[in-house]
DNA sequence: TTGAAAGCGCTAACAT
DNA sequence: ATGTTAGCGCTTTCAA
């Protein structure tokens, strides 16, 4: 590898002239610089920035931690966070907890080791509480994205998950639906537990018992969603749900699939909703009533904020933005109630 | 921060020793590793990857370039990479090129300065040549994921673009259709060519004039496919194709958005199949006909590949491994031809 | 405007 | 089984 030596050697200055150009540090002469440059091209230089984010202490490097990447809503996420972190000069370091607060432990610390400046982090659940504790007390940056954790006091960006849940659940309410069933995540991830409130909410409001709840252990994933549909359906018929909600596009992906296993339709025999857009897919065939949230903004924002920290926001207090869901209402005549409820 | 001195001091040995603890060198004394081991708990200690990657010449990290991490399929690579690299003790660093050379240019160079052990890269064009060239002139280890660059031998993972292209063309023939168009990306991407060129197989082998081409400059974009589309809509009855080959999932939704707004059915009244899957909506919503590559599998064997070089594989001729695709054949009926071509 | 010296935190190589 | 020395490539500080 060359080294900074071989270009001082080479331009016939010191290491430091060097520096001060690759820097662009004002008090080098032009003569100089020129030389310089020539020099860092024709050996192919390339600044070693181990060695300079030892001496410096920080590492222009930026850490996420999602629960999984190949989420489309992480994804934008991801996207949004990049492209802010490159036009700062920052790198990421990609992360994925898949859920389990001990994999996002043992990434965090790589993280650490890798001495990123910040991190982004989507908390896997309560647990993490412990980890979020360590890093705070030890200085580290970091910024929540779309979750937030119990006691930990910083900088968060996340949607109203409350308030999106209700409009869902309103929404079927309002095309005549009365058994509404929910399927939702673990209660560990501050969305579910906010989602659960707002469908809550939105019967009681109307007086409707909201008894209709699967919790599925295993969270967010597309086969949980078919296990609790599966569930559903063998409820007797005057207690079967006419309508579900699906806290997330993987479960609903999945209890889509369970329906049509069992030849219900959807959304003639049973109208389904959920949080999250499922991607280009909307734009193909708009089929399911979604509440869709920025994503692309979470990452932007939270990257934003981060790094405004690094930049030496001490002791501003935490940040915490709630970004708006919005209510996009598709099919909305097939998932009218058609048949009046049973019994 | 901490430091392995602070370490020593406290466990009242030296530095060494700290160092032997840390990576589970074998011969320190079970008294003195479990002292070590309490000073490092009581004092949070993380040891420092900068200086550790500054004396070994490796930081343990490797990065990943594509184009758009938000497409779907470059998502399931950036998966499949990640857990091989998690597996192995890698840390991914991420970039996206947006399909521009000069952008993935700038990208290699940051992962350069951040001394990654590897690259894994999806080149943006013809014009990543150079970066290419200059990076395998000075020995660092990279892995073409998805496209070739001619001129260029190293590591690669793609698909059989050329046949899957064929395998759509031939498929839309066997439903009855004769004027079948395609809408490709920029030539720029050897995914593209090669996908031009199965498509023109196809038709010669028929004996069909393959001049139904439309060519967006602004690679693989949605709105690309849109205005591809809405061109193709513009020709008179005759010339007008009564099936489309979208060359990937964004070109496709564009198209369809497109058709949509011209009040044309998608299959009904034009068939369009395409590269890649939609992800979340084949399953809900199975609407048209593509061809499906295993993108998870793209991640982990080029990342597997990149790591067995990391690993001291130095003079082992290039792999290059074309994954075969596989058709999904999905509302056939509807694509069916129904009308008999005018004229 | 330029350079010399010192040291960031760690471990390879060599003692003991 | 443990310790000492030296130096990875860079920049901060001070001097010229």
């Amino acid at each position: 590898m060359i080294t900074i030596q071989d270009v001082a050697h080479r331009a016939g200055v010191s290491a430091m002239t060097v520096s001060r150009v690759v820097n662009n540090q004002a008090r080098v002469a032009l003569a100089t610089r020129q030389r310089v440059q020539q020099a860092i091209k024709d050996l192919g230089y390339v600044p070693n920035g181990l060695a300079r984010g030892l001496l410096q202490g920080r590492s222009r490097t930026i850490a996420l931690v999602v629960s999984d990447i190949s989420n489309p809503f992480f994804t934008l996420i991801a996207r949004g966070v990049e492209d802010v972190a490159q036009r700062c000069g920052y790198a990421v370091i990609l992360g994925n907890s898949d859920e389990t607060v001990e994999k996002e432990r043992q990434y965090i610390n790589v993280m650490l080791e890798n001495r990123v400046d910040g991190l982004l982090i989507a908390p896997a659940g309560r647990g993490s509480r412990k980890v979020l504790d360590s890093l705070k007390q030890s200085g580290t940056k970091f910024v929540l994205i779309d979750r937030h954790v119990e006691g930990i006091m910083a900088d968060l960006v996340e949607g109203d998950n409350v308030a999106g849940a209700r409009q869902l659940t309103a929404h079927l309410l309002s095309l005549g639906h009365q058994r509404i069933a929910l399927v939702n995540g673990s209660l560990e991830v501050s969305t579910a537990r906010d989602r659960l409130l707002g469908y809550q909410e939105a019967l009681q409001a109307v007086g409707i018992q909201p008894d209709l709840v699967r919790i599925v252990g295993n969270s967010y994933k597309r086969e949980s969603g078919r296990g609790a549909a599966r569930e559903l359906l063998l409820l007797p018929d005057e207690q079967r749900p006419t309508a579900i909600v699906a806290t997330n596009n993987f479960l609903a992906v999945g209890v889509i699939e369970a329906l049509r296993e069992s030849s219900v339709r959807v959304p003639e025999d049973m109208a389904v909703v959920c949080f999250d857009d499922i991607e280009l897919a909307s734009a193909l065939d708009p089929f399911l009533t979604v509440v869709v949230q920025p994503a692309r903004t979470f990452g932007t924002l939270a990257a934003q904020f981060l790094i405004d920290r690094l930049r030496g926001e001490e002791d501003i207090a935490p940040r915490r933005v709630i970004l708006p869901p919005e209510l996009s209402v598709r099919a909305s005549c097939g998932a009218r109630l058609r048949r009046p409820p049973h019994g």
